[in-house]
DNA sequence: CTGAAAGCGCTTACAG
DNA sequence: CTGAAAGCGCTTACAG
């Protein structure tokens, strides 16, 4: 009877526990910080979903921020994370180096976990795609095309991502005995203004490549926009390929050839290994995953040899 | 002296700021709840941007949900927002009732302001887009070029969003005098499935519509995949008009006639109105605000009748 | 002006 | 098993 009067109390009042008194009081939010580099970007959209799906269902919710690429906006934002007393935070970092972070995080025994960008000079919990091999396989794949003045637009920033693909480019050029002269390779950012201008520079030069490799989506629709204002064609004047997919590929004419990746797995895995994680009490040593990539064929790439192709 | 010692005792053990414990003790968490129907949908990734942008100014982070579209899950989420004493509230909501979380909400202090689609049984913060008018001005176009068999596609959900677009789409075929059969009206989800399944079922009548109207962006990226699957074309074989705009409208082809919104201005008004509102100790009624669109003109539209248009 | 004390609303260990 | 008390880490009103 006294349950039942605390209850009508209850409900008339509209009570409702305090979040904040039980964090404070048990130490724990059940939330979990991720910090992108680029919200707009839909690679980084559908790793948070699919994260998201995961975490929920062991309880925790998530604060997103992005850092828009800028390594001070990333620190300050992990610093608001921490005083906010995430119990664990996901990264895709924008820095090349992490010592510092990783450290910070450790000492607060905050779990810290990357996402699609490793770093090295740090040990720490990391869930990655394959980029050396996969961008090797587009540039083969120009190769075996016929295409010998592969032209790269890349980012410049110290991330991973740029390193490895910018690398999986050399090795099949230097493997094909290719020679790129140095206006060849452009570096500007991950955005659409980059594959926009740098396309432009490329496509007006008087030497120009036969095929563009885009190492991000991003760069890639810059690079269409651009070869749709100067009235050219894919891939009759220039073939096209790129690291990443884009949006609604369905709708895009023509269908780009390109690396294509598995956000949702990244996510799905970074918040099952998570929950385990801050569920036992002694964690593991720091573990790196790295996920297949593979190549699905457009056709934005021009047949100049048919002989050597299937 | 003391001062100086306290400091590098401070630097040392890396102290900083408990958030939680200053959130209980000045009952205020500088924190905004975000509850979107449909987090992947990029107007409401652009609102949720450009909010954050004002209100992050402002001090305060945004932890941002997704209620699917689901009544259920917004309810539970409210109430999420709720326990974690966020300081206010923004919500496109899923529901066509709203007045028990009005009242909720007031209950507790939080102030709550509808986005993109608004409520008739709670006086409420509100910043909608015109729909009512976009509906019919793209219709009052479509007759003007002609067409006089023209089918629609909207969502089936008792919001304000899906309920206006439907009003202009009547009010005009009134105005105009033409007799739309039942099977002509399709009434789906704001969502890409609805627009290829829908779609199929128009393009397949005997008495096929020359235009078709999709009421959502989403909608139509399906309506236009069926086109293609059928072997049809744009705007040849059917006319295409669209509530809202696609991603990437400059790569896709043909560019689609639509109603332009502007989720950018929507999230910033929305937030520059919540921090006056939690500034100010005694808030003003309830305002309701609604902002103009406007029609912009592609080439997915064929003119049957030269000599009425332009 | 400085510093100790009270209290935000919970949870949990402990006394009865 | 029940219920009162202590304490999480801050802020703020208040005593000195």
């Amino acid at each position: 009877m006294v349950r039942k009067r605390v209850q009508s109390v209850v409900d008339q009042l509209n009570y409702q526990p305090n979040g904040i008194a039980r964090s404070l009081r048990r130490a724990k939010t059940n939330t979990i910080g991720v910090l992108v580099p680029d919200i707009s970007n839909p690679y980084f959209m559908e790793l948070i979903r699919s994260f998201e799906d995961v975490v929920s269902a062991g309880n925790y919710n998530i604060i997103v921020a992005s850092s828009s690429e800028r390594p001070e906006k990333e620190q300050r934002l992990i610093e608001v994370f921490l005083e906010k007393r995430v119990d664990a935070i996901v990264l895709a970092t924008s820095r090349g180096q992490l010592a510092d972070t990783v450290k910070n995080c450790w000492k607060r025994n905050v779990p810290l976990m990357l996402v699609d960008r490793s770093v090295a000079d740090a040990e720490v919990d990391t869930i990655v795609e394959e980029n050396v091999s996969g961008a090797y396989e587009l540039v083969k794949y120009l190769v075996t095309a016929g295409h010998r003045k592969i032209a790269i637009i890349n980012g410049s920033a110290p991330i991973s991502t740029v390193i490895e693909r910018q690398r999986g480019f050399e090795r099949a050029t230097q493997d094909y005995k290719l020679s790129i002269p140095d206006e060849y390779v452009q570096q500007g950012h991950f955005d659409q203004e980059s594959g926009y201008i740098l396309g432009k520079r490329l496509l007006k030069m008087k030497s120009a490549p036969t095929a563009i490799f885009c190492c991000n989506n991003f760069i890639a629709v810059g690079l269409i926009v651009a070869i749709n204002e100067l009235g050219l064609s894919i891939p009759e004047d220039v073939s096209v390929v790129s690291f990443g997919e884009l949006l609604l590929p369905e709708l895009i004419r023509p269908r780009l050839t390109a690396v294509i990746q598995d956000p949702v797995r990244v996510g799905s895995i970074a918040g099952r290994l998570l929950l385990e994680k801050l569920d036992s009490e002694f964690p593991a040593n720091a573990e790196s995953i790295t996920l297949a990539t593979h190549i699905r064929l457009g056709d934005s790439v021009k047949i100049l040899n048919p002989a050597n192709v299937g």
